[in-house]
DNA sequence: TGAATTGAGGACAGTTTCTGTCCTTGATTC
DNA sequence: GAATCAAGGACAGAAACTGTCCTCAATTCA
């Protein structure tokens, strides 16, 4: 019986469109006798999705939440908000960017293609203050499903201080390092070997046929912390802002950096980045005054010096220059 | 046939959770003969949903882009990275936060309490950017529910230079005005007129029964654009970097701003943000030098300049102290 | 308190649909 | 050319669905 399947679904559609239901109003959408509708909605429930219902004047139906999430029947601009936000928010909230991406994976195959054509149009014209993606979400996507579908990959890397190469590997995790990085840890096939790409260098992707996974070398996990944690070294730059942890913590993004008590009134802000400079962009956004304490390990901490008075001196001329032309 | 309908879903879970599957392998794990699967893989294409089926060896299905989008099934990962994104996204993505706010109402009525704990937990995690009033996405999702559901609301509200009061009011529309301004557009019941409320002045906030809504006011789209329109600008400013436009282009980032050709060996980059100081803090992150022209229209270039200088003053201040401690 | 509204659900009969079991065809890969 | 795998027609028995007709139960409002 397709219809009655499809007429479930469009029963949960129209639930999810609006919070109250009269049960005549709802048999007359879906044409059916109410009496049918009330059998409707016996069979999403037994599906586990909680309709609520209200008798007498001024009653119906209602969705609401149950034990599983129902499907999401979402329109178009709702899709394409979703897929969005996802974009932004795997590179932003580490604690689900995981998560994010395979939501993000599963959306863009899914997602018709005037409504891709939305999405790639937003993005291009989002800049957002400081937490942009380094890396294009496009790409993280064709690795990501490359990963689950066990899809080979070709692209050109360009390794530390090397010139560009071909490499032709088998994807299997893309992982995630915080702070906009991302790294693809797959077999490649030309060495034989386990091997780290960061997303960052990797460039002219392409995904071919489908590959049989080999079995996971037990080591992947260590592997995958080793070589994510190792890579790149980091500026960790400490910086004391006048202000107790309670002011501060409401008016500072999480993803600027991780605030601690210090004092009553001063606190201390840890914040990384990849580039010195990263790290005098990120602190010229807090908007207030600081006092640089050093990096966390000791090392760079000149480098964190020269680059914040270096951009100081670049603001000041770059400023002056309008000034003067007045 | 409620096991047929459950099996179509579950049929779709099962097609999104990766891309390719054989045939026999969809068929043992529903529990049906490959000819019942072929039919359920007829009946979802009758349904508009795009399975593509290969042939051969190493044939199979897999869930292509149809014209329809099909019900987004998530796991509960999924479901909290969905909701996390999109309530961060609510208030940074001016292009889409009206679809993502409808988005979020869809989902927070239908997010199992254990998830709704989950988004909570991370929610307190993240905080937004500074200076500016935040209001709380829950607030809104509330409010954005009441206008969806044509519930009473009933709250304590803070005019301008006034002490609170209490309002009881019908919702009608919940207006953005980008940078973290939102509107609630309603019927004031006790004053009999529409009135416009800025959700940052609002609390205490509770949602009570059903009202029938009145006919909308012809000028309602007039009266949000003006009471919405005032304050909220964003600073475009307009840069000199000295490089050929294919020089520099190779090393801009895109998100960082748009850049053109001005002559030979100059180029000019308009760099948009929220506040005059996020201004400061990408055009610090290029890293070379620059000349300040002014902003696109004019407006607020004075802001920026002085925001460049004041941010010069913060790091050489902050910078120094290092080398004083030394 | 009583009338009106609205959902719940049992029973029944007729119709429709679904499933599994054949079997043949057509596409694709090696 | 052989093997693999999806497509789909035919058929029969079983199962499910729908509308109709009724009786109850809950809730609101006068």
């Amino acid at each position: 019986m397709l219809e009655t399947s499809a007429r479930l679904l469009r029963l949960l559609t129209t639930l999810q469109g609006r919070r109250h239901w009269a049960g005549a109003e709802l048999a007359e959408r879906l044409e059916v006798t109410p009496r049918t509708l009330r059998r409707d909605v016996d069979r999403l429930r037994s599906l586990g999705y909680a309709v609520q219902a209200f008798s007498g004047p001024g009653g119906g139906y209602q969705l609401g939440t149950g034990s599983e999430l129902p499907p999401l029947l979402l329109s178009d601009d709702e899709a394409v908000a979703v897929s969005v936000a996802l974009r932004s928010a795997t590179d932003t909230f580490t604690g689900v960017s995981d998560a994010a991406m395979s939501a993000l994976v599963k959306l863009s195959q899914l997602l018709p293609k005037r409504l891709k054509r939305r999405v790639t149009a937003l993005q291009a014209m989002t800049v957002s203050v400081g937490g942009a993606p380094v890396v294009p979400a496009d790409l993280l996507v064709t690795l990501a499903s490359a990963c689950r579908d066990h899809e080979l990959a070709r692209f050109e890397y360009t390794a530390r201080g090397g010139a560009p190469q071909v490499r032709r590997v088998e994807p299997i995790r893309l992982a995630h390092a915080g702070a906009r990085r991302w790294y693809l840890v797959a077999w490649d096939l030309d060495r034989e070997a386990l091997r780290t790409f960061r997303v960052d260098k990797l460039s002219a992707l392409s995904v071919g046929p489908r590959f049989t996974p080999r079995p996971l070398p037990e080591d992947l996990e260590r592997h995958i912390a080793e070589s994510v944690a190792g890579g790149v070294h980091t500026y960790r730059a400490r910086f004391r802002l006048s202000g107790s942890f309670e002011a501060l913590a409401s008016r500072i993004p999480s993803w600027l950096g991780a605030l601690e008590r210090e004092s009553e009134d001063t606190s201390i802000l840890t914040v990384n980045a990849e580039t010195a400079n990263g790290i005098a962009s990120l602190i010229v956004l807090w908007g207030f005054g600081f006092e640089l304490l050093g990096t966390v390990d000791g090392a760079g901490t000149e480098e964190v010096a020269q680059a914040l008075e270096a951009a100081a001196t670049r603001l000041q001329a770059g400023a002056r220059t309008l000034a003067s032309a007045r």
